[in-house]
DNA sequence: TAGGCGATTGAGAATCAGTCTCAATAAACA
DNA sequence: TGTTTATTGAGACTGATTCTCAATCGCCTA
């Protein structure tokens, strides 16, 4: 996913490429890992931008139909929304970190499979689906041993 | 699920039974189905309860903490929240109608082998899980149907 | 069974993410 | 270059959820 592709989405839907958008996708881009709106802001402030927020919540929008960004959530509960850029062009299946909010992208064949054969099975027709695994990554894994191993000490 | 089990769950946490709480608790097993917050309210209010939206939310958030509740989400984009009464203990897997609404469970073996597979090869370490197939139910499925043979008539 | 402590409640204010409004601006095309 | 039309920024607005705090009430102990 690049500037070019980016361009070709939006001229493809009769829009206009303004250098807000390609500012915000190209912000999108340098981040380069899931992220909430927020730090977007604060991120095109330091580069002295006045995006306003009204532009990078429309901007994120169009991204989110176009398929190339997509809504995560950093807990089963559905707080703390963050977007991220959708590598292989499907995709809602992740694999998040609640400790760190370290995102995977994970291989999907299987789960998709999974999803025809329950819905086929019960009669409705599938449209789509969202997938997130939330475990513990290695890293915070280590941390919470070290931690522990701390705590055993009088 | 029922009442006793709720005052167990309350008990257990040093909590207090208070008639706010098992009225709460007896309407959202009465709806029967999943439900969002102004329905809850709307019903407790046509019993002539003055339960307070706060207190139904604090409820709800117990219930959610005590996994006798799962949160639930009419698209894949996050919005139109519902609340669903966990069956079998476990469960954030279910499938969607996005047209009327309706959801169900389904066995979540499958998925739960993928999820330890899938953290196995990354090394990561499995805490849980959400998983939503969106599709159309049968319902709405011959409506749809209906619908455009209508349409096609001049 | 009464007393007292601390959790819980209701009402509405506060917050927060996200959306809307509208006049000014600027991209796209001729 | 001019015209049309979408887009923008700033801040008001919205709707869902949380917070505040004084009044109330469940629950434990005597």
């Amino acid at each position: 996913m690049d500037q070019a592709l980016f361009e070709k989405f939006v001229r493809e839907r009769g829009l206009k490429l303004t250098p807000e958008r390609q500012e915000i996708f190209g912000e999108i881009l340098e981040i380069g890992e899931p992220f909430d709106i927020d730090t977007l802001l604060f991120r095109l402030k330091q580069r002295n931008r006045k995006t306003s927020k009204a532009t990078i919540y429309r901007t994120v929008q169009l991204l989110l139909e176009c398929g190339i960004l997509k809504k995560l959530s950093l807990t089963p509960e559905g707080n703390e929304t963050r977007y991220g850029v959708c590598v292989d062009g499907c995709a809602y299946d992740n694999m998040i970190c609640p400790v760190c909010g370290k995102i995977v992208d994970f291989p999907k064949d299987d789960i998709c499979n999974i999803c025809e054969s329950i819905t086929g099975k019960f009669g409705w027709e599938l449209q789509s689906h969202t997938m997130s695994i939330y475990a513990l990554c290695p890293d915070c894994q280590n941390k919470s041993r070290l931690y522990q191993a701390k705590e055993r000490r009088p």
